[in-house]
DNA sequence: AGAGGTACCTGGCAGC
DNA sequence: TGCTGCCAGGTACCTC
């Protein structure tokens, strides 16, 4: 599920509930996550007030005085604002407890994601200093692809999939981005031209702020913090659209298998 | 250093 | 109906 478009979306739903909020606890129904819950999750959060909430790549942080939680939706996690007494279901593993009768609870049923404290400053920690370009920023430009490139010969769609490279971009919006910029998936990076790369970068910034401005994605799991799915799925120009239409020339969308990862694209736009 | 494969986990679906 | 196998939005970690 969550690439960057479903996490700054989560993102954006919580900042008005949970900036200035107080929190009374946690409580950790399952801590077997991709790594472990803390067990003194509860401790820590105890009395702690809520700062700011960020985002780096596909990992959020909650800022509090004493140090941050981070979060990973990993593919199928959610992040949801409900009422104290909603009821815990099967996949409910943790729950923020907040002030005024409601708690932010993490749902995940594969458990790929992750939720840990770390200590202050967050940046070094050592999941998030290694992290690439943020896609909607100005520092991410077609130069900088170009030259992070160098010396790679890697498939392109694997390369924007890289997050040392650049963050947020999953599965899904690589295709579509890759579709947007007329450039195929298994292009070599040692063979695109500076134009390209230029196109890239803008169609990777605009897939992703169109997919933003839509809520996100829902295929399956996701739902932003008020629980309401995505509608971009209704917008994919390739993906999942294996044998119907490609949306500028017609010509049948193809899939094939990269690294074990599904790639749409069309044969006769892309080169 | 770069590239490729594996592992983690549950659920849904196609096919038999 | 029930079983098996495959697929799914991510990414750290291992080996070559």
């Amino acid at each position: 599920m969550p690439e960057l478009p479903e996490v700054e979306t989560t993102r954006r739903g919580l900042v008005p509930h949970l900036v200035g909020r107080r929190v009374r606890g946690a409580v950790v129904r399952n801590p077997n996550l991709r790594w472990p819950v803390p067990a003194d999750l509860s401790r820590r959060l105890a009395g702690e007030e809520v700062r700011d909430i960020r985002r780096r790549g596909k990992y959020l942080l909650i800022d509090f005085k004493r140090g941050h939680l981070l979060v990973h939706l990993g593919m199928s996690g959610r992040l949801s604002l409900v009422a104290d007494d909603t009821p815990a279901l099967r996949h409910d593993h943790v729950d923020v407890e907040l002030e005024g009768h409601q708690v932010l609870r993490l749902t995940d049923p594969r458990r790929f994601g992750a939720m840990l404290w770390l200590p202050a400053p967050a940046e070094e920690h050592v999941l998030l200093a290694g992290l690439g370009l943020e896609p909607l920023e100005l520092a991410f430009t077609g130069e900088v692809l170009r030259d992070r490139a160098r010396g790679r010969r890697i498939a392109v769609k694997q390369f924007l999939m890289n997050g040392r490279i650049v963050v947020g971009v999953g599965n899904i919006y690589a295709s579509e981005a890759l579709w947007r910029a007329k450039i195929h998936p298994l292009r070599s990076v040692s063979r695109i031209s500076l134009a390209a790369w230029i196109r890239l970068a803008a169609a990777v910034r605009e897939t992703l702020e169109h997919a933003l401005s839509a809520g996100g994605t829902t295929l399956r799991d996701f739902a932003a913090a008020d629980g309401r799915p995505g509608r971009y799925q209704k917008r994919f120009s390739v993906y999942g659209r294996e044998g119907k239409p490609c949306p500028r020339c017609a010509t049948k969308i193809r899939a094939i298998r990269q690294g074990q990862r599904s790639t749409f694209f069309c044969p006769r736009c892309q080169r």
